[in-house]
DNA sequence: CAGTGGTCTAGACCACTGA
DNA sequence: CAGTGGTCTAGACCACTGT
């Protein structure tokens, strides 16, 4: 058990901040159990309901643990986790300083490849647009964009305007919210990829790869390569 | 403006639930005025506070954005994050149902080459514990590692044994928590990594760089190469 | 069963900010 | 300046779970 050092009139940020301070210095160690709500609302001389508040965004962030009857202890092992913005290329470009361009490369309505029905599930009768696009930074080659979106279910992109619009900013305007399940590798360019970034044939090329649905109907895949020597970077 | 329907004794669970449900349908659309508080709860048949937190759960979520004044509006494009588990290589092999091995390949105390001084702020005095690792799946090369250590700051790891435990375990019981920066990209294999994780030259690498300090003063660096056709996956 | 966190309430005051 | 969210309070009851 540790003892608290005392603090007038705190708001639960300052209980938070004060809290996160020992355990960042390790005045409060890995496994320790931390005093009650009630005795720390004492020591802050604050309602509980505000020490509730500063150790419930303390767990959550993933410093400590809480249970019921056991108490809350400073975790053990950093079960940390990183946030990173969904990349939105025009935004990513333009918080860098510099000009957004984009281009519609390609668009056509298709039957969907089998791979992309089975990733999708879609149905035998599916009908798929795919779209091939480019954006640039400062007018050079930024990342390349593989789009197939799901025809049965967004009708209306057979007759949208891809070639001012990205795919991307439109159908964030059609779906409102997604689920979508998103992935990063490393892979080697090929000759589409390699014309379109200008980069040589078999560059290591940093890719993503993301699907979504809404309310369990796939709406869209893409695969996003980038110019070489980029990096996707967070703190924690 | 939108009108909700009146629901009996919500939890904020629930009144949670249900706002999020009208937004993912479409109900509640992108850009529009959500009902005050003191609306929310008589509809709910609850107290402020109660409203207050699924609202405040969902701006957190980044469903809603909320302004004194103004009110609350779900939000127009979707300023998603996709949440990644810090990958604890020991951990991310064993979930995949493979065996975990760890081998150390060198270890050396060095004084910090030029870029490293500069990445990590080290002093002209300062020395480093440089350490290769490599990390198994079943017998096969999962990951190699190249790690610095800080030895001004952490003198003790000169006489660690890293033969059986890995740097970043050995780290995690000695530095309680700690500020990252991390970063992926991809990578063309060296020799060196071919070598080691038995792929050609110049093959696409997933490659991960983190660097921590703890109360501002570096702690270490470590880059991690994957073998090829790694994918990190999440979703959101 | 008893101790702890989880949640709700009714009310209050405050901070910010759009009109 | 008036409407909205942000926070706090003092108290209450409940849910879970270790002992």
């Amino acid at each position: 058990m540790i003892s608290a050092g005392r603090v007038l009139k705190a708001t639960y940020k300052d209980i938070k901040a004060d809290i996160l301070s020992k355990i960042l210095q390790g005045i409060w160690t890995p496994g320790s159990l931390l005093p009650n709500e009630v005795a720390l609302a004492e020591r802050y001389e604050c309602a509980r309901a505000t020490v509730n508040r500063a150790m419930r965004e303390l767990a959550e962030d993933g410093f400590i643990e809480r249970k019921r009857k056991a108490g809350s202890r400073v975790r053990l092992s950093p079960v940390r986790q990183a946030k990173f913005d969904i990349p939105i290329v025009r935004r990513e470009i333009e918080e860098h300083g510099a000009q957004y361009r984009y281009a519609l490369v390609q668009s056509e309505a298709c039957v969907p490849p089998d791979w992309l029905r089975a990733r999708l599930q879609l149905s035998n009768t599916a009908q798929v647009l795919h779209l091939t696009c480019m954006h640039y930074a400062d007018g050079a080659p930024y990342q390349l964009e593989d789009r197939w979106i799901n025809l049965t279910l967004l009708p209306q992109a057979r007759d949208a305007d891809f070639t001012t619009v990205g795919p991307n900013e439109w159908l964030v305007s059609q779906v409102p919210f997604s689920n979508a399940e998103i992935s990063f590798s490393a892979t080697a360019a090929d000759q589409t990829i390699a014309d379109h970034l200008g980069c040589p044939i078999d560059a290591p090329v940093f890719q993503v790869e993301r699907s979504t649905w809404w309310t369990d109907q796939a709406v869209t895949t893409v695969r996003l390569w980038h110019r070489p020597g980029h990096r996707m970077t967070t703190r924690y």
